[in-house]
RNA sequence: GGGCCUGUAGCUCAGUGGUAGAGCAGUGGGCUUUUAACCCAUUGGUCGUGGGUUCGAUCCCCACCGGGCCCA
C-alpha cells in the first residue's frame, strides 16, 4: 500500500491478532526474543543445505576409517519438538530436505531460552552429525539462533490440512503441512521446463505475444473484458495464442512457442478454470503428421528426463451415494507411440455406427443423438453437435493416449481441409485419460479459403456468443503469405494433471480463482 | 444451471429439541535417546450467515454464502 492510500480507514480494517489465544504467546516470545537479538536477522552463516549435510555424513560412514567428527551449519523450518527432561529432540526442515536436531541441557547454556521457540520457527544450527542410538541422523547442536520467529500455529503434522477451500486459498499452508503438495509445485516445473527445453532443443524460439489482442479468437470461448484508462477503450483478454503466433510466420520468423496464461469467461470445475496455461508452437514446412511426431518426441523427451512420471496409475473412481463405479482402476503409459485412429473410425465404433456424411440437417443428427442419449438442443450448430456426440460416446473410451485424426470441416475455420475429402480437415486432438491434452492443425494459409471459412462461420445463422468475431487484420496478415505450417495447442494444467495423478484442475494451480467468501 | 452431501475448537472429527465433546495443537508441570514421543493437569466454541417454528434451536423448516460429488 501506498501512503497516499493509507488512511485510518484502511488502518482499521486490519484484523487486530493479539489477542489470538494461539498467536498471544508467540507475540510474548517474539518480544523476549527480541531482547536477546534480532530474531529476523538479514543474514545467516555459510549453511549447508540438509541434504548435502545428510549425503557428506552417510559418505563419511562408509570409510573404513569411521565416521568423523563432522560439523556443519543448516537452517531451516522447524517442525516438531520432543522435549525429553534436560534434552530436545526437534526436526529441522529446509527445502533439501529434513533432519534431527538435538539440544541438551549440559551442553548448551541458553537451553533454557528454547521455551521461546515452537515449531514454524525457522532456527541456524551448528553442531556436529551423529547418529543416534535408534540410528536416526542427528545433528547435536553446539549453538543455534532463531532467524524467523512466526506467530501464527504451524499446521499439524499430525493430521494433514484436508479442506479443501483452505488447501486453495491459504496454499501456503497446503504446501507447509503437505509434502505432496510441495512435491506436486516442483513436478510442475520440471515438465514445463522439460518441455521448453525441448522446444528451444528442436529449434523454436519462445515468444511473448499480447494478452490484449484486437480481436480474441483462435477458439471458441467467451473472453474477459477490462477497460484501459489512459487508451480509454475496453479490452478483452486473450483466449488463445493461436493468431499473433501465425502472424509471427508471416514474418518469416523460425518456428515459434510461446507458453503462457490464457483466460476464458467460463466455468470453474474439475477440469476447467478461467485461466489456464497453454503452449502453443507453429512449425513452417510440416503438417499436423509433423507435429504429431513431435507431440511423440516430446513425451519421450519428458520420459527420459523424468522416468518416475512415464507410467501414471490412476485409482478407481466410484460414485459416493450410488457406488456405482465411474471410472476403473487404470494404467497410463505415457510412452510413445501412441496409438491413431482417425475421428469417423471412432465414431462408427463407439457412437453406433454413427457416420456425419449419412447426416444432412440438424434436425437428423439430433434425432440419432437423441437416440444414443445424448442430450442436444435445438440452438446448437452442427460442429457442435458432432461435438457432443464425440464428448459423450467416444472420449471416455480414449484412456491410453490417442490422436484422433482428421476431424469434420465444421467449427473447425483455421485448418487445411484433406486434399481428396473436402468435408475433413487436417487435424488432430491428443487425448488421454478421456481428456482431450493438444489440439493441432495443418495451418490453413490459404487467404481466400481462410475468408470464406471464417464469414460461414459467422453466418452459421445461429447464436452463439462463443464464435470469435472476423480478425481483419489476420486475414490481412495471411493474404501477404504464411508458409505452409503445422501447428498445436497444449494444455499444460491438464499435461500436470495427468502426470501428477491429479483429479482436480485446481490442485495444479497454485492460486486458483475461486468464488469470494462471504 | 439441476440433484445429492456438507459447514461444530487452530487442525481432524464425534454429538443432542433444554446453548456442546474427543484426539492432536496451545498453556502449566514431569521426564537426558526421542522421532505421529510419552505421563499429569488445563485453556479454548455467537455449532457458516440471516430469517421462521417452538416456552426453548447447534439440532426442525426456509433463504443465502462457502466447500465436495454427480449431472448439464
Amino acid at each position: 500500500m501506498t501512503n497516499s492510500e493509507s488512511t485510518d480507514e484502511s488502518t482499521d480494517s486490519i484484523t487486530d491478532i493479539s489477542s489470538d489465544r494461539l498467536v498471544a504467546p508467540r507475540l510474548e516470545q517474539r518480544k523476549k526474543l527480541a531482547d536477546l537479538g534480532d530474531p529476523y536477522p538479514a543474514r545467516v552463516q555459510n549453511t549447508q543445505l540438509i541434504a548435502g549435510a545428510r549425503a557428506t555424513f552417510d559418505e563419511s560412514e562408509n570409510v573404513p576409517s569411521g565416521p568423523k567428527q563432522l560439523e556443519t551449519i543448516v537452517a531451516g523450518r522447524l517442525t516438531g519438538m520432543r522435549r525429553a527432561g534436560g534434552m530436545i529432540f526437534s526436526d529441522l526442515r529446509d527445502y533439501s530436505g529434513e533432519i534431527q536436531i538435538q539440544f541438551k541441557s549440559d551442553e548448551l547454556d541458553d537451553f533454557e531460552q528454547l521455551s521461546l521457540v515452537a515449531a514454524g520457527d525457522f532456527l541456524e544450527i551448528s553442531g556436529v552429525l551423529f547418529r543416534t542410538k535408534r540410528g536416526e541422523v542427528t545433528i547435536g547442536c553446539n549453538s543455534w539462533r532463531v532467524i524467523t520467529k512466526s506467530i501464527r500455529p504451524f499446521p499439524s503434522t499430525k493430521y494433514p490440512i484436508v479442506d479443501e477451500d483452505i488447501r486453495s486459498r491459504q496454499r501456503y499452508l497446503d504446501l507447509m503441512a503437505n509434502s505432496s503438495a510441495r512435491n506436486l509445485a516442483i513436478t510442475r516445473s520440471r515438465i514445463v521446463r522439460s518441455i521448453r527445453n525441448f522446444m528451444h532443443d528442436r529449434g523454436f524460439i519462445e515468444v511473448e505475444t499480447s494478452m490484449f489482442p484486437d480481436v480474441p479468437g483462435g477458439a471458441n470461448a467467451r473472453p474477459f473484458k477490462t477497460v484501459s484508462n489512459a487508451l480509454d477503450r475496453e479490452l478483452s483478454l486473450r483466449i488463445s495464442l493461436e493468431l499473433p503466433l501465425k502472424k509471427l510466420l508471416v514474418g518469416d520468423l523460425p518456428p515459434v512457442f510461446e507458453i503462457g496464461r490464457v483466460f476464458r469467461n467460463e466455468n470453474v470445475d474439475r477440469d476447467h478454470s478461467p485461466e489456464f496455461t497453454m503452449m502453443e508452437s507453429y512449425e513452417p514446412y510440416t503438417d499436423y503428421m509433423g507435429v504429431a511426431d513431435m507431440v511423440e518426441g516430446m513425451f519421450h523427451h519428458i520420459a527420459g528426463e523424468m522416468p518416475e512420471v512415464g507410467q501414471v496409475d490412476l485409482p478407481s473412481i466410484t460414485h459416493p451415494e450410488s457406488g456405482k463405479i465411474l471410472s476403473e482402476e487404470r494404467t497410463i503409459n505415457l510412452t510413445p507411440p501412441f496409438i491413431k485412429s482417425t475421428y469417423r473410425e471412432l465414431m462408427l465404433s463407439f457412437a453406433d455406427g454413427f457416420d456425419d456424411r449419412n447426416y444432412q440437417t440438424n434436425e437428423e443428427i439430433i434425432k440419432k443423438a437423441r437416440s444414443m442419449g445424448v442430450t442436444t438442443d435445438n440452438s446448437m450448430s452442427r460442429g457442435k453437435l458432432l461435438d457432443r456426440i464425440f464428448s459423450e460416446k467416444v472420449e471416455p473410451n480414449l484412456i491410453q493416449p490417442t490422436f484422433v485424426i482428421d476431424y469434420p470441416v465444421d467449427s473447425t475455420p483455421l485448418a487445411k481441409k484433406k486434399i481428396d475429402d473436402h468435408s475433413l480437415v487436417e487435424r488432430f486432438e491428443l487425448f488421454i485419460d478421456g481428456r482431450e491434452i493438444a489440439n493441432a492443425y495443418s495451418e490453413l494459409n490459404d487467404p481466400v479459403d481462410q475468408r470464406s471459412r471464417m464469414i460461414q462461420e459467422q453466418d452459421g445463422g445461429i447464436e452463439d456468443d462463443e464464435i470469435p468475431p472476423i480478425d481483419e487484420d489476420f486475414l490481412t496478415a495471411i493474404d501477404h503469405g504464411m508458409p505452409p505450417a503445422g501447428g498445436i495447442g497444449l494444455g499444460i494444467d491438464r499435461l500436470i494433471m495427468l502426470y501428477t495423478g491429479s483429479t482436480n484442475l485446481r490442485e495444479v494451480i497454485l492460486f486458483p480463482t475461486l468464488r469470494n467468501t462471504d
